[in-house]
DNA sequence: GATGAATGAGGATTCATTCAT
DNA sequence: AATGAATGAATCCTCATTCAT
């Protein structure tokens, strides 16, 4: 998250926000709440950030800034589709369960989001879908993935999994981190195979062997 | 859903509530929303439910049962794992589809719930789960669903193409229900089959085949 | 106390309110807790009562009738004002122990009587009060009872202890009823005698002695 | 009442509760009465207090606080028996003649505090009693006090006293205040004396002389 | 930069009573 | 006589935000 130099209180503010957000919903959260889990005052805190809704947004703005650089910087790194495909999903799947509380938050509270940037998050997810589909759609013009499932289908069946990981990852190792991500990529590259294909395994064992022997 | 006989004044103030809830949050909706858009007064709804958390838990409760008695019917129904699997998997989609709205408010106002609530519905989503689970296990001591990734990964990667509905979801002919919850279902067995194993594509065309031809 | 062929519905309601209002007070006993454990409708008890504030009203005026009666018949019965007084207090104790929780209501609860009948309550307490220190008065005038402690003051010395009662009396024998009235009224006796006038103690002696021989 | 340097908020609102509790009853005065005679807003109250039962509770506090200080001190002062209980009975009279609406409030609203801290009002009080009872055993050991009526009567007996004054006491002029409690403590004494032994009654008229001399 | 007292709008809930049946 | 659904006014309390210091 690419913020410069901030104070600490603005630091713990944001950290104290997101840990209670997460962990009993925004709604369930008073200012209160956070100021004395961050240790500072009300006045501080407002002297830093103009609303609790600023505190939410911040929490959605990081994740679509960080997780759309680095599809970008993916996108303009280039070659074949399926390592790009992979690659993408690799790191949204893995950013997602770095900040994962940042994510449990995005998923759950954006009701809660003041009306115009409510708005503002959905363009900008929405700008991150496309340029995701436009990837599939690449791999369906090249003739390796299903087209006989709709798009928003496909491209839902993926995002369902990031969305999800909130709900029941749970650590227990730190490689366990990269190893989800690349077990879920696997289970999406493998439904996304066209399925008269003739089609080797070794993609999969690959990946995972890859994996496997770092 | 299968209560009888409700007062028009609870079959009102249900359907109100869930739009409402669906629609901005449980934290966003006052009581005062509720009876306004049920066209009853605040009293009246007091005599049926003994809170606003009444409502809420309602909601979970009656797509808990719905989906629950479902599942056992279906796998008391026996048969072949692929076609347990496969219907279950089309019914817990096909009725989370139906009953989005519920879906909506069940997977975005957990926090919500009173904390004794809020931990039977943990319960009961677990034992569906654990039965689901059940199912998938199966098939992997068959030796026809792959075992290289683990079973709570599996299990986690269905659901949330459930969960996710709400977020993408939108009707334009009836018949999409059906078919999407075929679609998904169709991704869900196919990354789930075995890698390593010699494969024709029957099973997926089939199916949507079959669904096609209704 | 005088209420005649009530119906079992009256009088399992005032039952149920005498010992509702006794435990927890008038404020925090609704018309439906009342109801619950008469075990009536609410509709069947607002056929025989007008309101809440008649079931408590009910409550003062049995216990001030029955008292006053009482009284009326012990001064009409006449005799050395000692033994008259003596009678007054332990008919008044007595019957007070007998109807606790109807004293355990009248002297919480009379702030939540409505103002008109608020006023009447005080006027027959007052009614009562005159009577009683009338008595004293005579002993007073007669050279029996001291004259160097206001009257107000020799009057509230006693009611004090009526009042008490439902804050400390409990019962464990059936004999403890009398044996307490005797005793404080004895003890009333006892600081009522003029302290510069020889006095032998038989009155005391003898009174007890009386009861315990009963 | 030893609270230092409170608000000016909270002067005010305990003083506008303590009339009102005293005048009408805890449950017929709500917290938006109290906020308008003290001339405060709602959120200022909220500020200071926690509750409505707060407010209650701290009449209860600071009543028990200084009743139970300056018996300790009485005590710890030591002296003959008679004179140490005539001391703590003139103190408690004296006292909660002073604090007569904070009296009011206590013996009529106790079932309106919450159950916690009902209990530990009842702990206080009991606590207080028995530092009373003992004065008075110590009394019937050294044979001055009466032992033919149970303890619990004679100490009843007292506290009836004190607990009735806000029925009855009203003040005329200022020096009523201990007169009051002096001829209420000498009617306690003379009642308490042994009916069997000879007695001057120089005490009571010394102890009226000692006070009118003041 | 920081404090924390104060605001005031709103929200969930309770409950005595009424009334159509 | 009896039911119990419905009313609607009142009540306690919460909380994001402001502002004087």
């Amino acid at each position: 998250m690419a913020r410069m130099k901030q104070s600490q209180v603005a630091t713990d503010v944001i950290r104290a926000s997101v840990e209670l957000f997460a962990l009993r919903g925004y709604a369930n959260t008073s200012v209160q709440d956070i100021v004395a889990r961050a240790g500072v005052t009300k006045g501080a805190m407002y002297h830093y950030f103009e609303s609790k809704d600023d505190l939410l947004f911040g929490i959605y703005d990081s994740l679509l800034s960080l997780q759309k650089d680095n599809l970008d910087a993916i996108i303009e790194a280039g070659g074949d589709v399926d390592d790009v495909l992979r690659a993408a999903c690799v790191d949204v799947l893995e950013t997602s369960i770095e900040y994962l509380a940042e994510g449990t938050v995005f998923f759950r509270s954006m009701d809660m989001l003041s009306e115009p940037r409510r708005k503002e998050v959905v363009r900008r997810r929405r700008a991150y879908n496309d340029e995701f589909a436009a990837l599939v759609r690449r791999g369906q013009r090249e003739g390796k993935y299903r087209d006989d499932i709709p798009l928003a289908v496909l491209i839902a069946h993926f995002f369902s999994d990031v969305h999800y990981l909130s709900y029941w990852y749970s650590e227990e190792k730190p490689e366990d981190r990269t190893l989800t991500a690349v077990h879920i990529t696997d289970l999406f590259m493998s439904s996304l195979r066209r399925a008269d294909v003739e089609y080797t395994s070794a993609g999969d064992d690959a990946s995972l062997a890859r994996h496997n022997a770092r």
